[in-house]
RNA sequence: GGGGAUGUGGCGGAAUUGGUAGACGCGCUAGCUUCAGGAGCUAGUGGCAGCAAUGUCGUGAGAGUUCAAAUCUCUCCAUCCCCACCA
């Protein structure tokens, strides 16, 4: 026989697969639906990209793996056409993205059949198309309907080069997404979407979520919700007001701030609020220095993003000269600044600054010679025995440099494990007494010349074994010179308990094992520096001695009490931006009517386009480029937006902006469910049935773009009806990077791998198993050509073993356990998306099979059809063929997935190992049921271990079950 | 700076409820067959020592827990990804 001719095989199956609709799922009828999902593909013209193929044979074979375990399989594809990436490669080689888009349309989808997958083609949809964006037009239009679609005049994000304004997701490190420039911050009206309403149920749900972890973690991130307190700072601009009675609620006297850290208020010593901030043009006339602090925010707000957030720049800020705020907790006068570390877009745009606990608000202070007031002391709760008591200690420990040496005088205890400084109880003396007096007693030294105290307190709760109780110790630390070397007598008692020893400066960090001598030591040798954990309140009035998370509860329920603030929640997840200044989208379905702007109760102008009237086509456009005026290429076109108003029936203006392509992508797995009515976007029944997602399978770079717009956008849908459930996506599992080489493809380097050359030279089932098998799909893989012809190879063996035991029907197989063994492997592996380790258990099958064929004959029909059937999922062609060719009338995937015996997979006799001391020293053949004793007796007859273990002890001797003997020795 | 992931032969990668490290494949070596093959078959293939049996070392580095560690704990190093002055 011949090898595989996978073009001719190919060819054929394309076409009966077709004829026989073997992949159209029938959506009402189905009985056990099953929805499998790829994440619909972005058209370019270079064509497929093969990082896609890449996801899409993994799901497909997954797919497929779940039509032959019974299910219903729906598999759609798509394109996501709409957007600037498509628009911006059209008018780089100077075509129309129309005409651009039926060209790439066509290779796409001949790119997609070519590989394989069972795609139901009859339900296909493009984002360019007017039969679906008439409905994300309607999309636009429930968004607003429920009050979710509103216009604002904010700071958006804008990209030069695409002339366009961007989301914030779309926003990389001040940089846009798709063309890479560096974006600016501009002022504009735009349409958001108010994705902060579901900020919490986003959040919530991700919890229960079968989703990869990695992504979850990204999605909370970026979600980031930080649980805290508004606070309200009276605003004076002189002494005698400060104990005025201002009305709280008149709000223009104050100066609210959000932050996570409450019980730190007694720490603050500053304000600072943001370039952008109110209140400097409230102010103004107050404001001594007006023309300085508006030159630094004009300045500030000119800035890019990038340079405003760079890390490695100093800080800078202007004192607003004439104001001042009011510490509510201690009634300090503190003054109050201008800063671009300070975000406009976060909390109230506005800070408390506690440089003692923050290392912003610490760098800043520094540079200004502000105050630094430490109100939280580090402390750690070291193991104490519970049920003990606890009994308060004040404890210094003192820190002593010989300066003729640089050395210092350190403790290497005897009794512990401790290495430490000289440390001893207070007992109500005076500090740098109680300090000189333990060094005295501890070591004899006792001239010393006290140098300064480091820091304020820690504090440290832990058992001490020699008088089995606890104590919680609150230690202050002072430095000391030693003045000459002159030592009194130590008594034995100290002596025994510890050496003193002079350690060089360079060795104390490692030397010192104590933790908290490790941060006061930090403390003398680097300077203070801002300690930003948890800890115990300190000069904290009525806080003192809490803990910070009680502390924060006690200050909130203050400040509630006083009417000085409340408890608040803050997510960095802002509302989803979806106007954009291009050409190639759905316009968005608004209409403006000057007259009713102005006419009483008509509210701002803006109305909805009615339903029926939709689609609002995209109007034909031969220059289609954006030009930057703010206004999107539609605005040049005057029939498009001049129209009627929906409401007064006057002159208006249309929306001149299309929509977010993330907006068409958000809902599509939808839409597939629903191609076929054109009377509306979705149909209830349908989604019920299909809905959720069952197994969902893409990149995780869409974490917080298309992951998280589609859950927001579903949720929205629940609540209209449509979508039977909260969540999209029942299962998303991220497949990782494909590379090539060790190295990322790009068009740059040249190394991109074009899919069409491989499946036309080895055939689309050796490309989808080769991608399949580079390793495992969450990690990603490194494609080589040289391994693409090993999977060839195999295709070829598996073709030539068939056909030599394709008619071997009387001798009944010997190989059932080997059979049944990789049918559990297979099936496993399939379910657990492990699709590499699959192949190379098929693989390792095969080779068997092909050894056994040639010794003795024990391979038969039966064996080889299940080989067909596991084969399938990866091999679609090839197994279709041989199956046929076994004589079946139906197609391969209309059978049922093979079943194991588990009987049949279980050992008789297993090769027990044997390991002295951990060490493989032996295998033994065994039963498998072998009791621990025989098992036992059995490892220590074998000749081999005899040797092992002669002359020593046995100390122990470890079986565990149906795997090994561990013999310890001495 | 914060968060996440990864680190195993010449290469891609297996093995993580702790229990025979290197499955499967690529490449390489030898033999057979063809002999024009980027074809097929058979055997071998982590390092070191040895003809061999075998021994010994070995999963980024170092320490620890354990009868037993690629797998668990700690410290460090490297690479990649995400977020980044988020109060």
């Amino acid at each position: 026989m011949q090898n595989y001719d996978h073009k001719k095989i190919e060819k054929k199956w394309h076409e009966i697969w077709a004829r026989d609709k073997l992949y159209q799922a029938d959506l009402d009828k189905a009985k056990k639906p099953f929805y499998n999902l790829m994440m619909f593909p972005y058209p370019s013209a270079e064509g497929l990209h093969v990082g896609n193929m890449y996801a899409f044979v993994h799901s497909d074979a997954y797919g497929r793996f779940m039509r032959l375990r019974g299910f219903d399989v729906f598999e759609p594809i798509g394109l996501d056409g709409f957007g600037i990436h498509s628009e911006n490669y059209a008018i780089k080689i100077g075509e129309h993205i129309k005409d651009v888009s039926a060209r790439t349309e066509k290779h796409f989808y001949d790119q997609l059949h070519m590989i394989g997958n069972g795609y139901d083609w009859s339900r296909t949809v493009e984002t360019y198309k007017p039969d679906y964006y008439k409905w994300t037009q309607w999309l636009f239009l429930k968004m607003h309907e429920k009050g979710l679609a509103y216009r604002k005049k904010s700071s958006v994000n804008w990209c030069p080069s695409c002339k366009t304004v961007l989301s914030d997701e779309q926003v990389i490190a001040s940089k846009c997404e798709r063309c890479d420039s560096e974006t600016e911050k501009k002022q504009m009206e735009q349409w958001f979407w108010r994705i902060t309403d579901y900020a919490e149920k986003l959040l919530k749900n991700l919890d229960v979520m079968d989703w990869s972890e990695e992504v979850k973690t990204i999605q909370r991130n970026w979600i980031g919700k930080s649980v805290g307190a508004i606070v309200k700072f009276q605003i004076s601009n002189y002494k005698s007001q400060i104990n005025s009675k201002f009305k709280i609620q008149n709000s223009k006297f104050f100066l609210e701030v959000f932050t996570t850290r409450p019980d730190t208020l007694f720490g603050c010593t500053y304000m600072v609020v943001c370039p952008e901030h109110p209140l400097i043009t409230n102010y103004e006339l107050r404001i001594k220095n007006y023309a300085e602090v508006m030159n630094y925010a004009e300045q500030a707000k000119k800035k890019s993003d990038l340079e405003r957030t760079d890390l490695a720049k100093e800080k800078t800020g202007v004192k607003i000269e004439g104001l001042s705020a009011v510490n509510p907790v201690n009634n300090e006068e503190i003054p109050i600044f201008v800063a671009d570390y300070v975000l406009a877009g976060y909390g109230t745009g506005a800070i408390m600054a506690v440089p003692a606990h923050d290392e912003r608000d610490f760098e800043f202070a520094k540079k200004y010679g502000l105050q630094i007031k430490e109100v939280a002391a580090p402390f750690l709760r070291d193991n104490p025995k519970e049920g003990k008591e606890t009994e308060r200690r004040d404890v210094v420990t003192v820190i002593v440099k010989n300066p003729q040496n640089n050395t210092f005088l350190c403790l290497n205890w005897n009794t512990t494990e401790w290495k430490s400084f000289p440390t001893g109880g207070i007992d109500g003396q005076d500090l740098v007494e109680a300090a000189k007096r333990e060094v005295k007693e501890e070591t004899g030294y006792k001239n010393l010349k006290f140098i300064k105290q480091l820091g304020d307190s820690i504090y440290a709760e832990f058992y001490r074994p020699h008088k089995d109780s606890n104590v919680m110790a609150n230690f202050k630390y002072l430095f000391f010179e030693l003045k000459n070397k002159e030592q009194a007598n130590v008594l034995r008692k100290e002596k025994e308990q510890h050496e003193a020893i002079w350690i060089k400066e360079e060795n104390v960090e490692s030397f010192i094992n104590v933790w908290n001598q490790k941060i006061a030591w930090k403390r003398l040798v680097y300077g203070d520096f801002a300690y930003c954990e948890e800890g115990i309140n300190i000069n904290s009035g009525f806080l003192n001695g809490l803990e910070t998370k009680e502390a924060k509860e006690k200050m909130i329920k203050w400040l509630e009490e006083k009417g000085l603030g409340r408890r608040e929640v803050v997510y960095k997840l802002r509302d989803w931006c979806v106007s954009r200044q291009r050409y190639w989208g759905p316009p968005i379905p608004m209409v403006y009517c000057e007259k009713c702007a102005h006419s009483a109760g008509s509210g701002h102008g803006w109305h909805p386009v009615p339903e029926k009237d939709l689609p609002i086509l995209l109007p034909e456009m031969d220059d289609f480029l954006p030009d930057g005026s703010g206004k999107g290429p539609l605005n040049k076109v005057k029939d498009f937006v001049n129209t009627t108003c929906p409401k007064c029936g006057g002159p208006a203006m249309r929306e001149t902006d299309v929509s977010d392509p993330f907006v068409d992508s958000c809902w599509y797995y939808m839409r597939y469910l629903c191609t076929e009515f054109t009377d509306k976007a979705l149909d209830k029944e349908r989604l019920k049935k299909w809905m959720p997602v069952n197994m969902y399978i893409g990149g995780k770079e869409h974490s917080v773009l298309h992951l998280l717009y589609s859950r927001f956008v579903n949720m929205v849908m629940r609540e209209l009806g449509y979508a039977p459930a909260e969540e999209p996506f029942k299962c998303f599992r991220a497949h990782g990077l494909l590379i090539r080489d060790g190295a990322k493809m790009s068009k740059s380097k040249g190394n991109v791998v074009n899919p069409d050359e491989y499946i036309e030279k080895f055939g689309a089932d050796a490309v989808r198993m080769y991608l399949m098998f580079l390793g495992d799909m969450r990690q990603g893989g490194d494609w080589r050509d040289s391994g693409i012809n090993g999977m060839r190879r195999f295709i070829n063996r598996v073709w030539n073993l068939a056909d030599e035991v394709a008619r071997k029907t009387t001798n009944k197989p010997k190989c059932l356990k080997n059979t049944h063994k990789t049918i559990k492997k297979v099936t496993e592996d399939l379910e657990n998306l492990k699709f590499n380790t699959a192949i190379a258990a098929i693989m390792e099958y095969v080779n068997y099979l092909q050894a056994a064929t040639k010794k003795n004959n024990t391979v038969n029909k039966d064996v080889v059809e299940v080989l067909v059937k596991l084969l399938a999922p990866f091999a679609p062609f090839m197994s279709e063929e041989l199956w046929r060719e076994l004589g079946h009338k139906e197609s391969v995937f209309k059978e049922k997935w093979p079943e194991y015996d588990p009987e049949l997979v279980k050992d008789k006799i297993i090769n027990l190992v044997v390991q002295v001391n951990g060490k493989l020293r032996d295998t033994i053949e065994v039963p498998a049921d072998i009791s621990e004793e025989e098992a036992k007796k059995a490892a220590l007859e074998s000749e081999k271990i005899k040797k092992w273990i002669a002359g020593k002890k046995i100390v122990k001797v470890i079986f565990v079950k149906g795997k090994l003997v561990n013999i310890a020795v001495k």
